[in-house]
RNA sequence: GUGGGUAUGGCGCAGUUGGCUAGCGCGCCAGAUUGUGGCUCUGGAGGCCGAGGGUUCGAGUCCCUCUACCCACC
């Protein structure tokens, strides 16, 4: 069922169809963050349908905590839950074992942490989060993994690294468990090893190098945009892509600005997500292909133009930069609304740019084209 | 009309027995934010301290007059 389709190659940037159980996807893609099975800013699954968002990314650790994962199981998986049937890709909790920093204790068999919701205390490790994840019956699941600080010692991040190794097989174990299972609510959940290794190629290269042999799904990369610089990460990409396999799809964990989306396409990325079209959406920061703007800015007061002329967003066809600030700025929730609606048909239609680029061939042309105006601001 | 009270940046207030370039909260103007706590953080602008006079080396602080507003009583 599951099929990672190679369609062009254009240099090291990869143009592919993924045809899940929930419908196919066409890579590259930016999958649009909804953390607690909703994206934030109000947006409902026909608003993502209208903006063209290919897959919601959700979170384990999240909807464990509210409202339980044994409750969505119960409601029949987070698609029904959600009514959404087209693909979704759950985090792993890992993540918030480093975001959450200072509520955690990390040891072998897993993580303690506090939770922030009424603070009592949650352990989960590589088979308490695949067992989450099976109940959520996401399209894809992520391994439980640590996401190490960037300037984190090498001594540190090697001990690190071989944990989350260590931790990968007991993932893969549990998950080939979970979907032999007669009541698993998707016998067909895929799992995605993620990288890590900080800023140490060495690391990242051997790594990569076990992960491949472990034949998985697909390949993230984690661990990045975490405080090193951006060429740091654009290095730490071209090491790591050549050692995984060509035939699966990789995965830049919580990656980017626009430019860094296609720096990365452009070095073999896949997969994106990233809260900024959604989170910035809320602070009224919005992208155009002239760069970032800020609609709480004063000189937006008396704007009657769109956010960006021409662009076929449901805000866009509708609304003025005026009047969204003065949403803005009466926290009225229709401004934050507007402003992520914006934002993520943004991203998503770049993305679709930028597989008819690679489908032409023409990447590295369309590439500079879009950089260049982009850098007014984003 | 009488008695009492209050006047400090757009709004609400602090300002100790008079003592260095008058502070705070909100708001305003900007900037951060990368596998999301609708949060948070960082800068910045803005005040002849109601008006006039006096005491003092020195007054937002003390005294006098006036003005405006608030409360009570007539």
């Amino acid at each position: 069922m599951t099929e990672y389709k190679l369609l062009t190659c254009d240099g090291s940037a990869k143009r592919a169809q993924y045809n899940t159980v929930h419908g196919t996807i066409q890579t590259p893609v930016f999958m649009n963050v909804g953390t607690a099975a909703a994206i934030k800013g109000a947006l409902s699954t026909e608003d993502l349908e209208r903006i063209g968002c290919q897959v919601e990314l959700s979170n384990t650790y999240h909807l464990h905590v509210r409202p339980g994962d044994e409750i969505v199981k119960k409601l029949g998986g987070i698609h029904k839950f959600m009514n959404w049937n087209r693909p979704v890709l759950t985090d792993s909790g890992g993540f918030q074992v480093f975001s959450l920093a200072g509520l955690r204790k990390i040891k072998e068999e897993g993580v303690t942490f506090n939770s922030h919701i009424d603070g009592r205390k949650i352990f989960m490790g590589p088979e308490e989060s695949m067992t989450i994840q099976s109940n959520l019956g996401s399209t894809i699941a992520m391994a439980f993994d640590e996401c190490a600080p960037a300037l984190a010692d090498k001594k540190y991040v090697t001990n690190s690294v071989d944990r989350t190794t260590r931790w990968l097989e007991r993932c893969k174990k549990k998950i080939n468990e979970l979907n032999s299972l007669d009541d698993t609510v998707n016998k067909e959940q895929l799992l995605f090893g993620i990288n890590q290794g900080a800023i140490y190629a060495d690391i990242r290269k051997e790594h990569a190098k076990k992960i491949t042999d472990m034949d998985l799904d697909g390949y993230a990369i984690g661990g990045l945009a975490v405080g090193e610089t951006h060429e740091q990460m654009y290095e730490i990409i071209e090491t790591v892509v050549p050692y995984l396999p060509k035939d699966k799809p990789t995965y830049l964990m919580g990656v980017g600005t626009p430019a860094n989306i296609l720096e990365a396409v452009e070095r073999g990325i896949d997969f994106f997500d990233c809260v900024y079209p959604s989170r910035n959406g809320r602070h009224g920061h919005v992208y155009t292909n002239l760069g970032k703007l800020n609609l709480f800015n004063q000189r937006y007061e008396l704007d009657d133009r769109p956010i960006e002329e021409g662009c076929k967003c449901p805000t866009c066809k509708r609304y003025s930069r005026a009047y969204i600030r003065h949403l803005l700025k009466a926290k009225e929730m229709l401004g934050m609304r507007l402003c992520v609606l914006h934002n993520l048909y943004f991203y998503n239609t770049m993305m679709e740019e930028i597989r008819d680029a690679i489908d032409r061939h023409d990447f590295a042309e369309y590439k500079r084209n879009k950089l260049d105006g982009l850098s007014h601001g984003c």
